[in-house]
DNA sequence: TTGTATGCGTTATCAC
DNA sequence: GTGATAACGCATACAA
């Protein structure tokens, strides 16, 4: 990397100590009071009197006081903090729903402590683990495309951390969940295909150990049972999840004796993009000749020219709804948990790479 | 929301106690030993028995012992965890960024506590109080659009915290920077173009309170300089960096009587889609008629018709960097600090929408 | 309304 | 090598 970024530095100095933080015991010292009086004011209590408690939060800002959450946080026991695991930080989908999770969390005074597994089991293993020890009051995870046991996610839950799966989540542990409606979806959008006059539609399926892309499988099963259309074993490739293998993979549809005359890209825009890439290398017209739809509504879609129909998942709105859940959880607060799932109905965008009619 | 997204509640009961977590004390207890010696064995000391040592493992591991960082953090006074405050997590700069603090600051057992001032100076203080408030040992900050003053900042060095600013960053304060060569990488852009050809280069700028778009401004007009073209009022437009934003400077600029025959959309790419689209509309052959040239690489400039000409900020590889400047810093602790500045160059990334030759 | 005393869970510093 | 003890900074039950 040294080659392509040239870096260069520049040096000056400057003296910088490693102040000792002023506590409430400072406060107190210098007002001729307790701690604890200090403690409460600073905790807006009721029980102290309002005139002193004016004068110590002056104080307190005098002396540049910060609270020291993590002393405050072990006495409480609490740390208003949550946990977000996910493959990747910066895949759009995810990095929207962190960005909903953390709008509504910020409003109640919660903290994000993020983590990325890198869609490696170990790595996950390790995240979970850390924000375990962190004290979280909540984990949020979306799990790696590699995890294939859950013990670390059973073990949040022994703990007696509070537990939100959502988009890509094991179905057999008794969680909260938040997840799209997939297979809903991914029908609706064959459907769609076929309502456009596609006969041979081909599907590029994602890894299926994920119950995502199994129910986008099932999803496009059933529009073509509902159609009495045939399944064509030669037209569904499997594991065809970035641009790459998408492109891949339509090369080889295309080069069948039997051409499909639309793919289905269920498991990302990317893959739909490098569909449509190798659909424009070649001079094949799109929509007339092939159909493409994608999923997840990336920003780009819209603007590949054709633009590509894809499925928008409500990717800020699900990470609103993710902290919803657990306020709401919270709030009903017995020693007795009612998990719940919640679906969220992905909406179907028709663009022009579908619009033959 | 509600009416856009579906949604169904599916509801089942479950019973969750909050279990009370094993201690060191729990595991002392169960061997008859004091929690010292556990604490010992668990932070792998070698003033301890390697046979208790390893039964002390076994146990902790049968109790499902994890560690309470809050209360280790609070006794070494060192949390080994960065706050990282940028103005949209949902920004493919900046989560790229992130993900390269992420790896890593992984690598050596940090965690990362993310926030967002979503471009609010307001809420920029907040996010940096509550970091001061987690006991944070380093903040890494790009500032907001909106910020216009530094006394958060400068907070964070009176409390002693490491202060790293990244791409947009405040001059005047005496922090670790990790920043781009905006200028130098502008002025090749602008070269770029007018070595195509482009005679009339108009320049999209962004809010000139900050210092990456006034650099980039720098940039434009020592290239106009350079070549010895006039600098043209009129074709300079002001808080044009979003595709809206560009798309309405474009409209306003192709309706000059005299006409620019090239745009420069210092602000980012978003803006340049902008131009691109009211160019597609309004049927002006880019790059024949209108050259035109984004800011910062996001993904889809490759895949416009034409692609777009660009400028690559290695986004990932800054995040690496900011990283490794604060460990690097940390080696050398005195209690003398060595500030330092990196700049990274950015690459222009030419593509069709300025290749006319 | 205020002060006293204690504990949250861990680690560091002493002794032994 | 191990144990006792204090301390990190704060919040709270209880006493006054």
């Amino acid at each position: 990397m040294q080659s392509i970024a040239q870096i260069y530095f520049i040096i000056f100095t400057n003296i910088m100590k490693r102040k000792k933080r002023t506590t409430i015991y400072d406060i107190a010292e210098k007002l001729n009071i307790t701690a604890s009086s200090v403690s409460r004011a600073l905790n807006d209590s009721s029980h102290v009197n309002e005139t002193t408690k004016k004068l110590i939060i002056k104080t307190a800002a005098e002396l540049n006081y910060k609270r020291n959450t993590l002393a405050s946080n072990l006495r409480k026991g609490q740390t208003k903090t949550i946990g977000v695991v996910v493959p990747r930080i910066n895949q759009n989908f995810f990095s929207n729903v962190i960005a909903g999770i953390e709008e509504t969390t910020y409003q109640k005074g919660y903290n994000l402590i993020i983590c990325q597994s890198n869609e490696s089991h170990e790595k996950e293993i390790k995240c979970v683990n850390t924000l375990i020890n962190q004290h979280v009051d909540c984990i949020v995870i979306s799990i790696s495309v590699d995890t294939y046991d859950f013990k670390h996610l059973q073990n949040v839950l022994d703990q007696g951390i509070q537990l939100i799966q959502f988009d890509r989540v094991a179905d057999e542990l008794e969680t909260m969940k938040v997840i799209n409606d997939n297979e809903q979806a991914s029908f609706e959008a064959v459907c769609h295909l076929i309502e456009q006059g596609y006969k041979k539609i081909a599907l590029l399926e994602g890894p299926q150990n994920l119950d995502v892309f199994r129910q986008r499988k099932i999803g496009y099963l059933n529009a073509l049972k509902k159609y009495d259309m045939p399944i064509i074993d030669s037209f569904i490739i499997e594991n065809a999840w970035t641009k790459e293998l998408g492109a891949a993979a339509t090369r080889k549809l295309l080069s069948l004796p039997d051409l499909p005359d639309a793919i289905f890209a269920s498991t990302s825009d990317f893959s739909a993009l490098g569909v449509l890439e190798v659909a424009n290398d070649l001079s094949i017209n799109v929509p007339a000749k092939l159909g493409i739809c994608g999923y997840s509504n990336e920003a780009f879609t819209e603007i590949t020219s054709p633009s590509i129909t894809t499925i928008d998942q409500f990717s800020m709105y699900m990470g609103k709804t993710i902290a919803n859940l657990y306020f709401q959880e919270m709030e009903n607060n017995d020693t007795v948990v009612i998990p719940k799932i919640i679906s969220i109905k992905p909406k179907l965008i028709v663009r022009s790479s579908t619009s033959r009619v």
